[in-house]
DNA sequence: CACTAAACGAGACGGTACGTCCCGTCTTGAA
DNA sequence: TTCAAGACGGGACGTACCGTCTCGTTTAGTG
């Protein structure tokens, strides 16, 4: 990476985390290319140099920044896990816990829930892949039930845990108990043998 | 219902039909008040006296009204049905029809995925209950594994049908076979016993 | 007149006065057609029935209603007068008095002073020659200069009428005696011999 | 003057001009905003950054504009003028002819039908003493009756010059013979003595 | 006294202009 | 050259009135 190019990265970034601060204080459809470029301590024009789309290409971009940071961390958060149902219990708790603290999530949901949580839903295919690809490792050195594909079954979590996230039901993902019980007897039900790990 | 209200739902009803037609043809962000008014052969004036919220009201109702209409066709689809494979299988093919021939919903997915999917999410909770709630009787009158709670079983196949409309994965929904086997094989297994029904 | 013209002839009356009430309140560019219908406990149609030129014919009509009550009262105050000097003193200071306490005129003079132009200069012609033909009569009466035509002492003492009400200059018109030296001194002066009357 | 306000001066001026020539084709109350920005070659927004008062503000800013400009060729029809006399045979006919060439008064003449003149009786105080000033100098070197206040006479003729302008009577003040006759055995007279000059 | 015709209240509606806001483009001047 | 500063056109938004119209509902005057 040239120095120009080290540059322009930072530029971005700064750009990004202003634009993300923006909404986080004062939601998404009232945040301004204005708003974002005072934020940034740059004008309107430089904005628009970084991102040609303008505001949607902006906004798009933030979006897909803050998913990746959030899969950053997930992934550090359960990178340590030895086996499957830590990895299951600490990765449902810690993507229940980001999108409680989330403030701009929350922000979104309460004041404009019809404007954003899109993404959760368009990457959900990507996403849903995603996880079950972190899953796969832990379910080759787990002891599964016989005539269980490793594939299916990944796909098959991945889909649970995404459903939970988005909807809890009556299960309190705060408890870490809870979360536990979640895990074993409903989500691993089925997948490996009951007294297993 | 007096004549007054009559005339004012009807009114009501051609303003959203002729915003989704709009949204059809040009896109949501694309579809200003004026273009709506105009297609309902009405005055952009009368549209306020109609949605006093504005373009955001606006919009919102006719995702509303779509969702509604959407749910109503679907169970129109389903409610003759005898058996829960039934349901399910004509369920999820009629599901994934829908959205697969939806115009509006390709148009938006293909253009402005970051516009509608909110909304879709937001609802993700309360349409899993809603498909819970038409599973349970056909639940109640199945024969189901032993020990199987049915509301638990309910919740479970509502949030597994959701997540193979928003992502089929490997399996092809337009294929009447493959839906079954997916019902079968992955949905009911562990519900009911392999060889009822 | 019949009952149903005499009952016109008094709606009329009370939309003019309301409306009056209203330009009084409000100014004249902030009261609508609906301020003046609430005011004269009739509905907005009722007033385009009786103005069918709708704002601006029920505008002229107020004004026109009201300058004519002014002279009325203009009229009452002068009709007593013997001398042309107690007609011009009392006319001019209640003119003055008159343009000082009307709450419309000060209001509009202050806010909108844009609105009156074309009005008051409309009429002004018509005023003046009015004016005229009051004094004309006590002129007639009046022991004049040798060589003055009545008609000409009667356009010129109106001119001057209308100038001072307009704008006093130096004069106090609040102060009998001020108006008195005006008159006789300023306005008098060459139209009649100085010792006479 | 820095090169950015006179651009700024330039665009008012344009503004303006752009205005006062749509009044003058349409009248004043049929002009809206969007006429002048169009004639002006400007967009809407343009028109509200320069006057942020919006509509009033700018119709203010027109008369008034318009208002200096009458006075300044006026002042220039008459400065070279040697006597008392020439400066109020031309200034009075100038007046006249100005107005009556006036287009946009004109314009509203049309839309009220009553036969009437200028606009200056508002302003009248102030083009009074407008009027005031510029005779003095040519009343101080003047032979004037004696006991004249040159002040007074000033005052006086000033009145009377507003007067006749907005209403000429029965004097035609197209004709300069009319104007010459006005001038001397009406406003003069009683001023300077009968024989002078 | 009933009956019919006019006046009226109520309010929906189309239309127009307003003033505001923000986007995306462009120019200009300074570092 | 790069970037800030900001003017500008464009366009949609939401608001406010206006003037028209259509309903029912009085309210009178008449047979």
């Amino acid at each position: 990476m040239t120095p120009v190019d080290q540059h322009a990265a930072e530029v971005r970034e700064r750009i990004l985390q202003a634009t993300y601060d923006c909404v986080a204080r004062w939601g998404l459809s009232k945040t301004t290319v204005e708003d974002a470029a005072r934020q940034a301590g740059l004008s309107r024009a430089t904005i628009y140099r970084y991102f040609p789309g303008g505001r949607s290409e902006l906004v798009n971009a933030v979006v897909a920044w803050e998913y990746a940071r959030f899969f950053g961390r997930l992934y550090q958060e359960v990178q340590a896990c030895d086996s499957l149902e830590e990895v299951m219990e600490r990765g449902l708790a810690f993507a229940h816990r980001s999108i409680r603290e989330h403030e701009v999530l929350q922000r979104i949901l309460q004041t404009e829930p019809d404007m954003l949580l899109p993404t959760l839903t368009v990457e959900s295919t990507g996403t849903q892949q995603l996880i079950a690809a972190v899953l796969v490792p832990y379910l080759m050195r787990h002891e599964l039930a016989p005539g269980t594909d490793v594939e299916l079954a990944a796909d098959f979590l991945a889909r649970m845990v995404l459903s939970y996230i988005a909807s809890p039901g009556r299960w309190d993902l705060e408890d870490p108990d809870q979360v536990a019980r979640l895990v074993r007897a409903e989500l691993l039900a089925g997948i490996v043998p009951p007294g297993s790990s």
